[in-house]
DNA sequence: GTCTATACATGGATAGAC
DNA sequence: GTCTATCCATGTATAGAC
């Protein structure tokens, strides 16, 4: 690929910012060069002649949204020590990816992934720079609670962001109950935070208890 | 739309598998009325004929789809009676699901709804098939634990259809991160069952603690 | 009523202009 | 090196054959 002259550069971006557009606000299903580069403003010949091929600019704008979107919330990832603290950033957070759809946008990536292995393995990128952050925070939150000894958290925070991206895609047809969806793991969630604060006997019961259930 | 004639009923039928064919094993992003109408081994115009439009057939493949597999599975959800036994249940459900690729498929419609209105509330349909069962088994389950009166059924039997509908899209293009998710939810669940079996004087501490936090 | 042949639209990709 | 004009494939929809 060619070495990055100005002009260049500033096509290229032009045509990263287009195909997020397009993909959130048309979905995979409506995502063709000349869509893209509709919304880009550039000749959607330029597709091609910069990334090689439509899928090969999905990838890449995959990479360039997710390393943007995560970069914003990197710090602020690092200061959460607790659970309850981590469900209102989550919530948060959720709102402000939401409002940009750069949720669901994972979930139509995910969704044109079904035939094209290179856009799949973008989008698990992707997705992974959200499960690296997500991995961390529940790692430090969950050493100090009465289960954190039995829980995974490499695959807790991968089904976490599997849910999200579901439930930001369930949001795009049913509004409502997307929004019930939420409320129910929020109040789940503030369960589990409670559990958390149970006094000294009560979590020894706990523990006890599930030693005795988990294989 | 036409009387159903023995004829024309076949040649729905065939359009409705060749929809849900196409759906599951090349996604939205490839389906079309040529590639429907060849997995279906009919002439491409029949989609237009028997029903309207492509979306239309896809629409009414959801229904189709959607309501073959729930009534394969209602007479045993009714049955359901305990955490743990719907954690068994859910697993064996969902390995059977996953073979055929039916709950990517409502992944696929999802993505495929974000243009089309009418695709959308007929995915919604679809998947409250299925959120109305997973929602009376939650009723009946729930209602004897001790976080019963803090968890909304409706709400969670939402963010339950969602997340596995995000889950098996996440599948599709990393199998051991969704095999990883889904370990991790299932060790969740356990963890949830053995709350349920504390003995009467933690199952105490447990609720009161909880009536406290929540709001 | 059912279906096929065909017209028209959109999308992907490249040869060649600047 | 950058981009446009143009070609061929794929997709949608209908007019008319059976």
């Amino acid at each position: 690929m060619s070495p990055e002259t100005a002009k260049s550069l500033e096509t290229k971006t032009k045509l990263l910012d287009g195909a997020l557009r397009t993909l959130t606000e048309q979905g995979i299903a409506k995502t063709s060069a000349r869509t893209v580069a509709a919304a880009a403003g550039v000749n959607q010949a330029l597709v091609f002649y910069h990334f090689g091929s439509l899928n090969d600019l999905l990838a890449a704008a995959c990479r360039y949204g997710a390393e943007q979107r995560v970069a914003r919330y990197r710090d602020r990832f690092d200061t959460i020590t607790s659970l309850s603290e981590l469900l209102a950033f989550g919530r948060e957070m959720h709102e402000e990816e939401r409002a940009f759809g750069h949720v669901s946008l994972l979930g139509q990536l995910l969704a044109g992934a079904q035939t094209h292995e290179s856009l799949g393995s973008a989008t698990v990128a992707g997705l992974d720079l959200w499960i690296t952050e997500i991995e961390k925070v529940l790692d430090r939150v969950l050493a100090h609670t009465p289960f954190g000894e039995f829980v995974d958290p490499p695959g807790l925070a991968r089904a976490v962001a599997a849910s999200f991206v579901g439930i930001e895609l369930y949001e795009g047809a049913d509004p409502e109950g997307a929004g019930a969806a939420l409320d129910a793991l929020e109040q789940l969630g503030r369960l589990v935070a409670a559990l958390d604060d149970l006094g000294p006997v009560a979590q020894r019961a706990v523990r006890h208890r599930l030693r005795r259930t988990q294989r």
